[in-house]
DNA sequence: ACCGGATTCTATAGATCAATAGATAGATCG
DNA sequence: CGATCTATCTATTGATCTATAGAATCCGGT
């Protein structure tokens, strides 16, 4: 028992010694399932049964990978921002010009629901339910996200890109607001593809709706 | 015991002998806590108990005003989505440009967040956990209010004052994401008035945030 | 002041849930 | 073969939650 060392999964550093590659592929069999009933049901909807049933396997055999039901939302809600500062920062650093960056910006965000919905729907619906150290944790990198966006959206008002009688923060809540809203109905009923989604919504936040030759 | 009437909350019809007002009051303090609790802690997150610290009373106390927490849901989801319908169909009824309708049905759709929010934001976030039958009910009503948005914006489409290069559902999807989202930051940290916004995400909506003179 | 219904209370049943403890089967390796 | 590690199991605890039953209190009308 000394040297046994659980493979628990753990939200601060990675273990001492890496694991053995089936170690690491199960754990994230258990996180996905995790994050599909948690992205199905809801946080509090979903109990640890309802995982293990995913799995297969029993209820108490969930605490072998992580310490409590709230470790593992947040190891989710992780894995669920992952990539989007990053995915974002890259879009702004790059040399196009402005409405060319929330095109980019609205195709980063939706990239993931493809491969990886049930982690951001979970990220995106039930980090409010994380305690208090992980929702921080999270949110952090959340706002870094939004302040990119937000950012890209300033510099386009200032170099007259874009229009300054739009608000950049009502501009930015208004874009996450409609990529967030894919994630719920994506797959249920509607059957639209993401590039396609990607590229209309980008359209309506860039020149409206509205026809101009009318 | 014979005649006694108990005001139980009902979703189907209303009692045969029209309750006091003092009863009906009641019972609106009793949903209002409700919702408050269901739309800050979600559902399944809140417990009967949370309900009735909020009102002070004991937690038994309120299967006098209501048979099971679900029916609650439902009763507070109902009167959620109550008049959204209605309100969309007066806009879409008037003689006005199908631009000028967009920023009526934003408007009525955030509306209800200025003396509604809970019932609102319940209705839109907890309505997934309904039991089948009140969630079919919530549905189509939900459903009805949808085609209401969609069919103005097909007409404007039709009618030339919109783009044609826009597809109505997509831009409905995109309508109710934008403003369901208000829901979720109104008065949580951001300190925008429900007027400003309807105006700032009406423009966005028709005319983008590119400058046409750039 | 009393009666009867309206409202809230106490007490508890019964179910479910997260989490712990310890046992056990299977794999790996000397 | 035997020892150790890995992964899962059985069994259970204690907490929490919804809902019911029936007693107690409140209040308006007469």
């Amino acid at each position: 028992m000394r040297s046994q060392r659980k493979p628990e999964l753990q939200a601060k550093g990675a273990s001492p010694r890496a694991a053995a590659p089936n170690q690491r592929r199960r754990q994230s069999e258990i996180l996905d399932a995790a994050a599909k009933v948690f992205a199905e049901r809801g946080y509090y909807g979903a109990s640890t049964q309802d995982i293990a049933d995913v799995l297969g396997i029993r209820q108490a055999s969930l605490y072998y990978y992580f310490s409590s039901k709230e470790i593992a939302l947040e190891l989710v809600c992780l894995k669920g921002v992952e990539g989007f500062f990053e995915a974002a920062a890259d879009v702004a650093a790059k040399e196009i010009s402005a409405a060319e960056k929330v095109h980019g910006l609205v195709e980063a965000h939706l990239a993931p629901l493809m491969d990886r919905a049930d982690y951001v729907k979970t990220f995106l619906n039930e980090r409010q339910y994380l305690p208090p150290a992980s929702r921080k944790k999270v949110g952090k990198l959340s706002r870094a996200y939004e302040k990119v966006i937000e950012k890209v959206i300033a510099e386009g008002i200032a170099s007259g890109e874009l229009r300054k009688d739009i608000d950049p923060r009502l501009m930015t809540l208004a874009l996450l607001g409609m990529c967030k809203s894919v994630s719920a109905w994506m797959g249920k009923g509607e059957s639209y593809q993401v590039p396609v989604v990607a590229e209309q919504y980008a359209r309506i936040l860039l020149v409206g709706i509205g026809n101009p030759r009318h």
